[in-house]
DNA sequence: GCTATTAATCGTAATATTGCAATATAGCAA
DNA sequence: TTGCTATATTGCAATATTACGATTAATAGC
């Protein structure tokens, strides 16, 4: 129904797929990216950079801060956003401790 | 529109968005975690493990195997599952090239 | 052959997501 | 104050996802 049963799964498993969701974006994954590359916070140009409409942007990077991992300061007429590394880096190390699991050397299939 | 914008993104940013959103719903990181735990294929238990309808377990093993971590093998009137080792590894080492990425030093956020 | 079992698929309903135009809000500058 | 710029929010349309009952397909066992 659109609608997960978010009750049924441990506080965790719902953890990591919100995280995993924000990632499933095309277009959060290109504004991480970007304030990856410019090694700074972008402070304005995502709409140029990205290539969707300004509303559009302003949903995706509410999605990254709901989340938590990036953060945005005011600056006058302009919002500057950043990577919260604090976040960051707690949120790889429960990526890291699913991805790393030890794979079964029998694959029987 | 509920339509992602593809055609303005990197094939690199759409396959691991598409990696990414696999793993954003906690019924399917279940699968995979009990997968992992019983250090085994899974064979046809997971209705009762998981608490979904058969139906819904279903669409998300397809989910699963569209992406290419998981594979199965007809056996009997039922179907085993297991993770396809060597794509996870793939997928990981993609994962992992992106959540390392170095954070700016100066967050002005 | 028939029946039971298992998993995939179909059909459908409810909800979520994506995207944008239009509007609102807030700060700056003259 | 007035106008300008930048971002957020609202409202809406189109599409996607989640979930399940019912059905189908395939195999096993008799």
């Amino acid at each position: 129904m659109g609608i997960t049963k978010s009750e049924i799964f441990t506080v965790e498993q719902n953890q990591l797929a919100a995280m995993a969701k924000t990632f499933g974006h095309p277009a959060r994954l290109a504004i991480l990216q970007h304030l990856f590359s410019i090694k700074d916070c972008v402070c304005g140009d995502l709409v140029e950079e990205i290539g969707l409409a300004q509303a559009t942007i302003s949903q995706h990077l509410t999605a990254l801060k709901n989340v938590g991992l990036i953060k945005g300061s005011v600056a006058g007429t302009k919002v500057c956003y950043c990577i919260d590394a604090e976040k960051w880096t707690e949120m790889k190390h429960i990526m890291n401790a699913f991805l790393n699991q030890d794979i079964n050397p029998n694959d029987c299939c």
